[in-house]
RNA sequence: ACCAAAUUUUUAGAUUUA
């Protein structure tokens, strides 16, 4: 049960639920039995909606084999469900209630659960109601509050909780960020008694998204000189950002550092190199990346697509597109957007059109507004504008 | 010094969207 264990918490490591999920049936056929430990490992892969029939599944085998009584795999449950969104948080609640005795971690998992469905109401109560917290549950509430806009309370509480810690900190100088209040941001990092890689990961990216060059660069500097380890989210995030400012200056410095580590193997950051490029209108490089990157993903594709589309290549990201299918991807809804973008912008007016039409057939996929938009676009820009006009009054989806 | 071992659940940053 130890290899079996080590195996799925690998799968899941390394974000291949399926592969853990195989495993666990593996391990069944071959009459291993799951201890405690199997169960919250499985349930991590299960923290998102469309895995809940996998974590109903778990779940049941959790109540047969008696498992329901381990307060951890219990607060495993309790977390994933929470994740599930409306409907899971039910069954996350129902779970919370009935289980015989909770600790801190099962409120916390509760009230983490509750603000992320949006209900805060309730999540205050259970804060209020709880007869102990730690710092994760100040943090957590904290971090609802950030989340919520409200930084003035936020602010208050961060003031008078009994002791703050980097999470603290950094949700704080986040949620100033988003505001756009960086003067605020900058303080609170300046003041902060230690920092950590997500905290100037933060900062530098809210600097970024909002064009500060200067002062994004001369951070990313000092990131460097400060000899921490960096992670896959920082060159993400950072790179996000500079994908949405156009910022490519930092975002070549961001590459070089990568190019000298082995995060260039990383599919995640490769994306992110790739989007980056490709919104800085540097399509040859992001093509590069592009080719480099040896475990594309859908996002991979998707950004390439979408890079040649709006950038005119009408016909390379068709052929993308072709590719792609030949190589056994399934396009998604944002494969679509691109390519009908890439249709309209080259004048590919009835193979878009052909496309649309097939779309739930070929791939599954049900046109939203955005797909609609698309095509009224790229029939007007074909010169079909009674067409185009005669789709907008008469799509079955509510016009925006 | 080398080698080895080491994180069961909850909180902060995170790629593609007309």
């Amino acid at each position: 049960v130890d290899l079996y264990n080590a195996v799925i918490k690998a799968h899941i490591h390394n974000s291949q639920p399926s592969q853990a999920f195989a495993v666990f049936l593996q391990m069944q056929y071959c009459g291993v039995l799951p201890d405690n430990l199997t169960y919250p490992y499985l349930l991590k892969a299960c923290s998102d909606e469309s895995r809940l029939n996998y974590l109903r599944m778990i779940h049941t085998h959790i109540e047969k084999n008696g498992f329901n009584s381990d307060i951890i795999v219990c607060n495993s449950l309790i977390d994933a469900y929470s994740k599930c969104g409306n409907i899971g948080i039910c069954s996350a609640k129902q779970l919370f209630w009935v289980m015989g005795q909770r600790d801190v971690v099962s409120w916390n998992s509760m009230i983490s659960g509750l603000l992320k469905a949006g209900d805060s109401v309730e999540a205050r109560k259970l804060f209020d109601k709880m007869p102990e917290r730690d710092r994760v549950s100040w943090n957590t509430i904290l971090d609802g509050y950030v989340k919520a806009r409200e930084m003035n309370v936020a602010f208050e509480l961060f003031e008078k909780m009994p002791s703050r810690d980097v999470v603290s900190w950094s949700t704080m100088i986040s949620g100033y960020c988003k505001a756009g209040d960086m003067e605020m941001a900058r303080m609170l990092f300046d003041k902060m008694p230690s920092k950590n890689v997500v905290s100037w990961t933060i900062i530098i990216t809210g600097y970024a998204e909002k064009g500060l060059v200067k002062e994004a660069i001369g951070l990313y500097t000092q990131l460097e000189e400060a000899n921490l380890s960096l992670d896959a989210g920082t060159f993400v995030s950072v790179l996000a950002a500079c994908a949405e400012s156009g910022m490519l200056g930092l975002g070549k410095r961001v590459h070089r550092t990568i190019k000298r580590s082995t995060f260039s193997r990383n599919t995640l950051v490769c994306n992110a190199l790739i989007d980056m490029y490709a919104k800085c209108g540097s399509l040859t490089k992001a093509f590069i990346v592009f080719k480099k990157t040896r475990k594309k993903d859908l996002v991979s594709w998707n950004s390439m697509i979408h890079g040649f589309a709006v950038h005119g290549h009408g016909r390379r990201a068709l052929d993308l597109f072709s590719k792609m299918k030949c190589q056994g991807f399934v396009p998604d809804k944002v494969t679509i957007l691109g390519i009908l973008s890439a249709c309209s912008h080259a004048g590919f007016i009835d193979e878009g059109i052909s496309i649309f039409n097939a779309l739930q057939r070929d791939y599954g996929v049900s046109p939203e507004v955005q797909h609609y938009g698309c095509l009224i676009d790229l029939l007007g820009r074909g010169g079909r504008l009674k067409e185009a006009f005669a789709l907008a009054l008469s799509m079955p989806v509510e016009p925006n």
